[in-house]
DNA sequence: ATTTTTCGTGTATTTTTTACACAAAAAGTG
DNA sequence: CACTTTTTGTGTAAAAAATACACGAAAAAT
């Protein structure tokens, strides 16, 4: 029989943490889902995620998780809600606390022990299981107003970066076109970046610079509290 | 003896709700507290809040609870961040979903059940029981973050305001100071006021113009993706 | 009547945003 | 090799927004 040996005087949840990690192939946004093996919604794409452990704060078990289920370790992620319907999960009462993470995809292709894991373009994601639609719509919600914040592409984009690339980044995330020039501009403005000596090798048409971001200056700026205006 | 009758194969946390309640008197900002009846921190000052029941979401019971302990119905609520540190409570592992009310002051004070509960402005909060410090950093945080995407002020003042009271909120909320000629203008470019035609009766010493909110000016604006500039 | 406080208002200057076009680099084509 | 195609780097003029700034009028207190 399957003993049940924590017992409370009131009901208690249970709370798991999901996942929604953002990856970015240098033109579009994507996100990595993993294939549920067991019911409910075997079969179904969702969230790497899973049951938080009594000694692990949600941010631990969120990384947990992530590690288990897709092989990434110490990735930048953050919480942006808690989804309590009480009937989201059919088979008990679950809470789940849920984060984003920013990855740089590039490092993570292969090495992964988990083969059910897999990115999805944005606009090509499957009809996800549980309320993780909603999930993928508030995380989108919540990136979106990040950027005006923090320069996200720091975690999305590799250590050297092609100003249309940044570009491409910013467009994806607010769904928006800029002037190429002018974002430009705007952009060596905040002084976050470094212009290397360097070009891209293998160049597409035109070899283009290569930027990096610059920490320093970064953390400079965000002391005075400023704010990414775009 | 305490029956413990609800009983699983793994541990579960508690959940509970807590909520940091916004006011504004027309110069600061101000948060209701409840001073704790029971052990642990019996005494101390901590924002209402209590356990989640198991038919109700977070939101459904953050609105009870402010109900039960502040007299509160119906206030403007939003979830900001789940705390989860494994010993944020003494007695067992507890994880809080907290939320931000925004209400509006005058329409609070009296008519509660809870002669427990008191406003303290933002400078002269005592210390808090449990986190509850660090939770209202974070919701002033996160309250600062919003203000750039929503009218705030629409929570938090009265129906008709003065255009002084409209600036000393952003001034109380982000901060800072402005040339007070600068924010008319600003502020009547967003076109989301109404001038009215009263003036303040009780005239502090030359009646001012009122003002109101249009919240339909504000949802068509909101709707072509706009952001508040301060 | 005088003083004090708060209110409403406009303009000139600076800064930022926007719109916009051409020449050079590389690759692909035949 | 000439020619075409794609992508890159770059600057300037016009419009819009942000900023700095001062005085006269209303009301209350004395």
């Amino acid at each position: 029989m399957d003993e049940k040996k924590y017992c409370y005087k009131y009901p208690h949840p249970s709370v798991t943490t999901d996942c929604v990690i953002f990856g970015f192939d240098g033109t579009r946004l994507q996100v990595l889902l993993v294939k549920r093996g067991i019911e409910p919604y075997k079969g179904r794409w969702a969230f790497p995620g899973g049951f938080l452990k009594m000694d692990e704060s949600c941010e631990e078990g969120a990384l947990r998780e992530l590690r288990e289920e897709t092989g990434l370790t110490g990735a930048y992620i953050e919480q942006f809600h808690a989804f309590s319907d009480p009937h989201r999960d059919p088979r008990e009462r679950v809470i789940t606390i849920a984060y984003y993470a920013l990855v740089k995809i590039q490092e993570v292709q292969g090495g992964d022990d988990a083969e059910r894991a897999e990115w999805f373009a944005l606009d090509e994601v499957p009809p996800l299981a549980f309320d993780h639609d909603r999930i993928l719509r508030e995380a989108m919600k919540r990136l979106r107003e990040r950027i005006h914040f923090e320069p996200v592409g720091f975690e999305l984009l590799p250590e050297k970066f092609t100003m249309k690339q940044l570009q491409n980044l910013y467009e994806a995330i607010l769904d928006v076109h800029f002037d190429r020039r002018n974002f430009t501009k705007k952009m060596l403005h905040f002084n976050i970046l470094n212009q290397l000596d360097e070009t891209t090798r293998p160049t597409p048409k035109r070899e283009a610079f290569l930027y990096s971001f610059n920490v320093e200056s970064y953390n400079e700026l965000k002391q005075k509290g400023f704010r990414l205006e775009f």
